[in-house]
RNA sequence: CGGGGCGUAGCAUAAUGGUAGUGUACGCGGUUUGGGACCGCGUGGCCCGGGUUCGAUUCCCGGCGCCCCGACCA
C-alpha cells in the first residue's frame, strides 16, 4: 500500500475525551474512529489487524474440529424468556427493539440461546455428535459505563463458540482441548506468557469456569498467581476453600493487574435442559446434551495487545498482527531517480510477496520517521539517496531497534529466511 | 446506577456580559529536505433549548453528549 493512497492520516494529538492508551495511540495513528462513547470503526489499518487477530483464532478453532458460522444479530425475545433471560433486571446489557409489525426483539449480547435453538433443528441423535461451531460476531452490550478505549465498549468483535457433546468424557476432553487452542492463539499473538487460566465463578452450573488473563496495568482485573504452581485465582473467588481446595496459601501468591481476554464454560447438561435440546442415545432415550460456550474477546485482545506494545512513540506491533510487516520510508523522493528507484524497491518486495507500507509522501524525514514510529510496523526499510548511492539499506526493527545495514539481494534474502508476510 | 468533572474550528487550547485568539491540520505561493523546518496569504468555531439582560459563547435552569472513580461485567 502505498501511503498516499492510504486511508487515513495520523495525527499529532489524541483527542481530550481519551484517556486509554490504546485508544488514544490507534486514534492518532488512524486504526480507529470514535463514533461514540464506546463504540469504535475500525479503518484500514486497524481493520487489517482484526482481520489477523481472527485469522489466527480462526485457524486454532478450525484445529479442534471448530467450524465456523454467523447467527444473526437480531435474536427472538421468546428464546430468552424460555431460560429467563430477557428480562433487564437479570440481564442488564440488553439492547431491545420492536418490530415495526409488532414484537420485540433483542440484539446480540451472546448467542448461547439462539445457537442451543438453532441445534434443535441439526442435531438428533449421538451420531450427530459431537460438534463444535465458532461465529465471529459484532456484539452489543448495553453497558451502563463503557471505559478503556476499545477495551471495553458498547460494540465489540467476539469469537464465540459452542460445543455440543453426546456424553461427558467427550465433553470434559473437548473442554480441556480449548485451553490448549487458547493458549496456542495467545502464545501466537505474543501474550503466551503473561496470560495465564485462571479458577472462576462459573455460575449454577459449574463449580468453576475458566477464564484467560492477560497482565495488563489497564486491565479491570486482579489475580492472585502462584507462578511455580502454575495457579492463578480471580479475586472473585480467592477464598479459604478454594486455596485448601487447590493446595495453595494465601501467603504464596501474588496480586496482579490482569484484563480478560477468553473466558470458557462448561455448562454440563444443565443448558441443554434449560433449552430443551435433547438428543437420542444408544438406547433410544431422550437425554439432554453437554454444551460448553467459550470466548475471545478480539478487539479487546487488539486494545490489550496496544496496551502492552507501545512506548512513548507509539504502537510497536508484533509481526504476527501488524496491519503491515514492513514499513519502506521513502526520502529524498523530489529527485526523481531517487523516487524511480524507491518505487522500483516497492514493486520488487510486492512482487516477493512482503506485506509493505510504502511510505512515497513528499514529506521531511522528521515528520515520516514519526508516523513510522507511531504505527508501529515491525520492520522499517529506509530508500534514500544514500542508500542508492551505497547500495545498502538501513532496517530497523521498531521493537528492538535493532539497526542493520543490508543489500537489496541480502534484504530478499532476509525475508526469504523468515517471510515477513 | 451513586459520586465528581467537562462541552469553543477536523484536533488541541485561550480569553470574554458587547459575536472569539493561538498552535496544529487543511488550501495557495516561496525557501527547505535523515527525527514532527520556516515565511507570507487564505478557509474554518462558541453542543441544543429556555430564562435573566438593551445585549449571552460567558450568568441561571433543563436537555443531550463526553471523561473519570465506584458498582456492574453470565
Amino acid at each position: 500500500m502505498r501511503q498516499t493512497h492510504l486511508f487515513t492520516k495520523t495525527r499529532r494529538e489524541a483527542p481530550a475525551d481519551e484517556v486509554a492508551k490504546n485508544a488514544q495511540l490507534l486514534i492518532r495513528a488512524g486504526y480507529i474512529h470514535k463514533e461514540m462513547a464506546g463504540v469504535y470503526a475500525y479503518l484500514p489499518l486497524g481493520l487489517r489487524v482484526v482481520e489477523k487477530i481472527k485469522q489466527i483464532v480462526r485457524e486454532e478453532m478450525n484445529a479442534i474440529f471448530g467450524q465456523e458460522l454467523i447467527m444473526t444479530a437480531l435474536q427472538r425475545k421468546e428464546l430468552w424468556e424460555r431460560t429467563d433471560r430477557w428480562s433487564d433486571e437479570i440481564v442488564d446489557v440488553w439492547f431491545k427493539s420492536e418490530l415495526k409489525a409488532g414484537g420485540e426483539v433483542g440484539f446480540g449480547w451472546s448467542h448461547e440461546e439462539p445457537i442451543g435453538e438453532m441445534m434443535k433443528a441439526h442435531i438428533a441423535s449421538y451420531k450427530d455428535l459431537p460438534v463444535s461451531v465458532y461465529q465471529f460476531q459484532t456484539k452489543l452490550r448495553n453497558e451502563l459505563r463503557a471505559k478503556s478505549g476499545i477495551m471495553r465498549g458498547r460494540e465489540f468483535v467476539m469469537k464465540d463458540m459452542y460445543s455440543f457433546a453426546a456424553d461427558e468424557a467427550t465433553h470434559l476432553s473437548y473442554y480441556e482441548s480449548t485451553k490448549t487452542a487458547y493458549m496456542n492463539v495467545f502464545t501466537r499473538l505474543g501474550v503466551g506468557e503473561d496470560t495465564f487460566i485462571t479458577f472462576a465463578a462459573g455460575g449454577a452450573f459449574t463449580k468453576f469456569s475458566h477464564e484467560f488473563q492477560t497482565v495488563c496495568e489497564a486491565g479491570e482485573d486482579i489475580i492472585y498467581l502462584n507462578r511455580e504452581k502454575g495457579i492463578a485465582i480471580n479475586e472473585e473467588v480467592l477464598s479459604d476453600e478454594t486455596l485448601t481446595s487447590l493446595g495453595v496459601k494465601r501467603e504464596e501468591l501474588e496480586a496482579v493487574k490482569t484484563a480478560e481476554v477468553g473466558n470458557i464454560f462448561n455448562f454440563g447438561q444443565q443448558k441443554a435442559t434449560d433449552l430443551g435440546l435433547a438428543i437420542k442415545n444408544e438406547q433410544g432415550e431422550d437425554v439432554p446434551v453437554w454444551m460448553g460456550s467459550y470466548g475471545i474477546g478480539v478487539t479487546r485482545l487488539m486494545g490489550v495487545m496496544v496496551e502492552k506494545f507501545s512506548d512513548e512513540k507509539g504502537m510497536v506491533w508484533p509481526k504476527s498482527v501488524a496491519p503491515y510487516v514492513l514499513h519502506l520510508v521513502g526520502l529524498n523522493l523530489e529527485d526523481a531517480a531517487v523516487r524511480d528507484w524507491a518505487d522500483g524497491l516497492y514493486q520488487n518486495l510486492r512482487a516477493r510477496g512482503v506485506s509493505v507500507l510504502y511510505d512515497d509522501r513528499d514529506l521531511r524525514p522528521g515528520e515520516k520517521f514519526a508516523d513510522s514510529d507511531l504505527m508501529g510496523l515491525p520492520y522499517r526499510v529506509i530508500a534514500s539517496r544514500k542508500a542508492r548511492e551505497e547500495g545498502k539499506f538501513e532496517v530497523v526493527t521498531r521493537a528492538g531497534g535493532q539497526v542493520r545495514h543490508l543489500t537489496e539481494d541480502e534484504l530478499y534474502a532476509d525475508f526469504d529466511a523468515s517471510p515477513l508476510t
